[in-house]
RNA sequence: GUCCCCAUCGUCUAGCCCGGUCAGGACUCCAGAUUUUCAUUCUGGCAACAGGGGUUCGAAUCCCCUUGGGGAUGCCA
């Protein structure tokens, strides 16, 4: 049996690199019908902390992802490395340096890996210094006891990032020297920044959770991840975990390293958006609002599964929502200039609009087909094109040149605010 | 510096392993159609085999070099 493991260190939230990681690890191991670990790598006692840990599992579990058996503590298992350090410095293929031990390096030898996704690498031990393995502090290194660990949880594959192509020398030393078996590594290739370097702030946000609180999905992240360094070979571009899972292989994955693109991600991410059915956006557009502070007590359940309704095919994310929805939520929303320009500011479109409020006064049934009606009469009244109407209202009623269909956000506003606005806009 | 990984449109990629279809798709961008605006949808377009040597009848595909990018070189993980 296949058995994997993701090794997370609680030392900062999950990482999208990290994330891409574990996503990786986890369909290896369901499409080969394996084991997926977790590991915590918490031996750094000062920068671990509890709520990193918390968070790391919640963003693994929100992506889709699980895991079998309990998760394994590296702090736990202390006793364990020291012991085999000691078994090696009493073997003599360790020494003392003070307090610390410090594991011996045969020279001038040959190590090759036969990695799963980029093929043979080569390298000579005369490049790789004495390794510490217990330092000073009495705490493990994080070569040492990755490869006890992985040696005695019986882990058959690693998968892994490139950064860790130039340590798996040192680990098969250890391996060596445990007279243990050696696992298969594939280390996959990084994933950057948009101008190819580190993955940073600056590129719109490094963990997962920024990307959550944002209002991106789960599935829309994890399908964006997936297709980073793999292809299911067609020309698909919206894939979920479980389809992915289905024809799998970590032989077909890239050996070259790609730029993280979010301009993909906001597009993969409207794709889902789109399919969802509103009631299920309903949830996330709350916590979305409540976060930016926008009141949208006042409104019913109905009324704001019809504004979700409206506004679906337009938010890349859901956080997009109260912005572009703003006019429904409050009286003060802002003007844009132009627009303001454009309809507002003429003599002739005020005159239009006041003329098309007074009609809508009449009005008893507000639906958005008669509120149509009226402005299509008047239109054909005052011998002009609709769309010189329609304008100039929008910009009234929400201050933007852009947004969902009029009349439509006329009807869901209400006659009262409808016929306020216009008035208040074309004094 | 040394060691290691890598190189197809701006980006993600298919094709590469097992040389031979105008190098295919998607995002972005642009244009057109639909629409009351925006968005959606549909149609079309721009855009790539890093460079140089080989091998071969034939190279994106195999080999070498150069250049470029990235990683490692911690008693961080």
């Amino acid at each position: 049996m296949t058995i994997v493991r993701f090794a997370p260190s609680p030392t900062g939230y999950l990482h999208l690199g990290s994330a891409r990681t574990a996503i990786v690890n986890w369909l290896y191991a369901r499409s080969t019908g394996g084991k997926l670990l977790l590991r915590i790598e918490d031996t750094d006692q000062v920068r671990s902390e509890e709520k990193y840990l918390e968070e790391i599992l919640l963003d693994l579990k929100w992506l889709g992802l699980d895991w079998d058996d309990e998760p394994i503590y590296q702090s736990k298992r202390f006793d364990l490395y020291r012991q085999k350090a000691e078994a090696l410095l009493a073997e003599g293929k360790a020494y003392r340096e003070g307090e610390a031990i410090i594991f011996k390096v045969e020279k001038g030898r040959d190590i090759e890996i036969d990695d799963v996704i980029h093929g043979k690498i080569k390298f000579n031990t005369d490049e790789i210094k004495d390794q510490v393995i217990i330092k000073s502090d009495g705490s493990p290194a994080y070569n040492f006891c990755c490869v006890v660990d992985d040696a005695d949880l019986g882990i058959t594959q690693i998968i892994r990032g490139d950064d860790h192509i130039s340590n798996t020398p040192k680990q098969i030393l250890f391996y060596e020297a445990f007279g243990a078996n050696l696992p298969k590594f594939a280390h996959m290739p990084l994933m950057m920044g948009a101008d190819g370097a580190k993955l940073s702030k600056r590129h719109g946000g490094v963990s997962v959770e920024e990307y959550k609180a944002e209002g991106f999905f789960p599935e829309a992240m994890a399908n964006y991840l997936i297709l980073l360094g793999w292809s299911p070979g067609d020309d698909r571009e919206i894939i979920s975990l479980d389809e992915a899972v289905k024809i799998f292989a970590l032989e077909d994955m890239s050996d070259a390293q790609s730029k993280f693109d979010i301009q993909k991600l906001r597009w993969t991410n409207a794709e889902y958006i789109m399919k969802k059915d509103p009631k299920d956006l309903l949830p996330l557009v709350k916590e979305q609002l409540e976060k930016v502070g926008v009141p949208y007590g006042e409104m019913t359940e109905e009324e704001l599964l019809k504004l979700i309704e409206l506004y679906r095919v337009r938010m890349k994310t859901v956080g997009e929502f109260a912005g572009l929805a703003e006019c429904f939520f409050k009286d003060d929303f802002e003007f844009e200039e132009k627009g303001t320009r454009k309809y507002l500011d003429k003599e002739g479109n005020k005159d239009n609009i006041r003329y098309f409020a007074q009609r809508l006064e009449e009005l008893q049934d507000w639906t958005h087909e008669n509120i149509e009606n009226i402005c299509r009469e008047i239109a054909e009244e005052r011998d002009l094109k609709a769309a010189e109407i329609i304008h100039p209202t929008r910009m009234a009623i929400s201050g933007k040149t852009a947004g969902a269909g009029l009349f439509e956000m006329m009807e869901l506003l209400g006659k009262e605010k409808a016929i306020e606005r216009i008035k208040k806009a074309s004094v």
